[in-house]
DNA sequence: ATTTTATATTTGTATATACAAATGTTGTGT
DNA sequence: ACACAACATTTGTATATACAAATATAAAAT
C-alpha cells in the first residue's frame, strides 16, 4: 500500500516528504507487531531491548551509559526500565567495585529462558517481513538507509 | 553509519533483523530533528500531524476518526490532541448538524500562519535528509518501504 | 588538601501514550 | 414504539517518555 494511500492525502507530496513518512509508518507497523510479541510476556520493547543488549554482553556486565548507547531510543530512561527488569528478577544490579558512581547490570539465567524464549517469535516477525523483498532487495533497503540519515 | 556501529553491536546480525533495527533507528534521527522544529512553535509532533491533516482538508472540516485514519501512529488520543490546539487557537470543534454523534473540527487562519511559518524549516529537514540520495535511490527506498511492509 | 569540573546515575515532574470502559447518538429488527 | 446493536467520541487510569534538576563519586586544577 502507497504511503498516499495509508494516510488517505488529498494533496501531491513531495518525493522526500513521502520518504519520511513512509519511514516513520513503517517503523509504526513494526512497533505494533513487535510489542504484541513482547508484551505476551510481559516486558515493553524497551525493556527486550535492554535484555538483548545485555545478553550481547556474553556475561560481562554493562553499566547504565552503555545500556544507553546501545539502544535504539536514545532518551530512554536506563534507570527505570532496569528497575522493572530487576523487579522480575531478569537482572542483576551491583555498584561497580572500581568505580562507584557506576553500575554492573547483567542478564540473569532467568532472562536468558526468556530470550530464548522469544527468539523463534522474534526471528518469524522480522523474516516474515523481509520475506517481501528479494535478498538483493533487502541488502539495498538497509544500505539506502544508513546513506539517508548520513549526516 | 551502519546500524551495527550505531548500537554497537558484539555479534552479528541477520539482515533481516539489521533492516528493522535501522528502520527504528532511521524513525529516531528523523523524530528528534522534527521534534525541535515543531517544538520550537510549542507544537508536539502529533499536534503538528493533525494541523497538517486539517489544512488537507481545505476548508472542509474533519471529523475525528477522519483524522484518526488519516494519522501516521493509529493510536493517538485525537480528543485530547485536539483540546490542546483549541486552548491554542489553532481549531475549532462543532457538534456536526447532521450526526450528532460526529465533531466537525476545522483550522483556523491562526493555524493556517503557524504552518505556513513552519513550512520552510519542514521542507528543510525533509530535503536535507533526502539530499544524501539521488532522485532514482529515493525512490527506490520509497518502493522498497511500501514493498517491505506489505502484508 | 581543597575547590572546581566532569562523569554516572537517579529522581521529580509534567506530558504523552495505550487501552479499557463509559457516554451519548443513530440505525435496525421485531 | 421499543429493545438492541453499531458507531463516534470522550474519559479514566496506569504506564511510559522527555527533560531538568539533584545526588554521588572521581578526576583535574590550584
Amino acid at each position: 500500500m502507497k504511503i498516499e494511500e495509508v494516510i488517505k492525502a488529498t494533496v501531491p507530496m513531495s518525493l522526500p516528504k513521502k520518504i519520511i513518512l513512509n519511514i516513520m509508518y513503517t517503523q509504526n507497523v513494526i512497533g505494533e507487531n513487535f510489542n504484541e510479541i513482547v508484551k505476551a510476556h510481559d516486558l515493553s520493547p524497551e525493556q527486550y531491548n535492554v535484555l538483548r543488549i545485555l545478553r550481547g554482553q556474553k556475561g560481562k556486565p554493562a553499566n547504565m551509559c552503555v545500556i544507553q548507547e546501545r539502544m535504539i531510543a536514545k532518551t530512554s530512561n536506563t534507570t527505570r526500565l532496569v528497575d522493572k527488569l530487576l523487579l522480575k528478577e531478569l537482572v542483576t544490579r551491583e555498584v561497580c567495585p572500581d568505580n562507584r558512581r557506576k553500575m554492573e547490570v547483567a542478564i540473569t539465567q532467568k532472562g536468558l529462558d526468556l530470550l530464548k524464549e522469544l527468539d523463534p517469535t522474534i526471528d518469524n516477525h522480522e523474516n516474515r517481513l523481509a520475506q517481501n523483498l528479494t535478498p538483493e532487495e533487502q541488502e539495498t533497503l538497509n544500505t539506502l538507509l544508513e546513506k539517508y540519515r548520513t549526516t
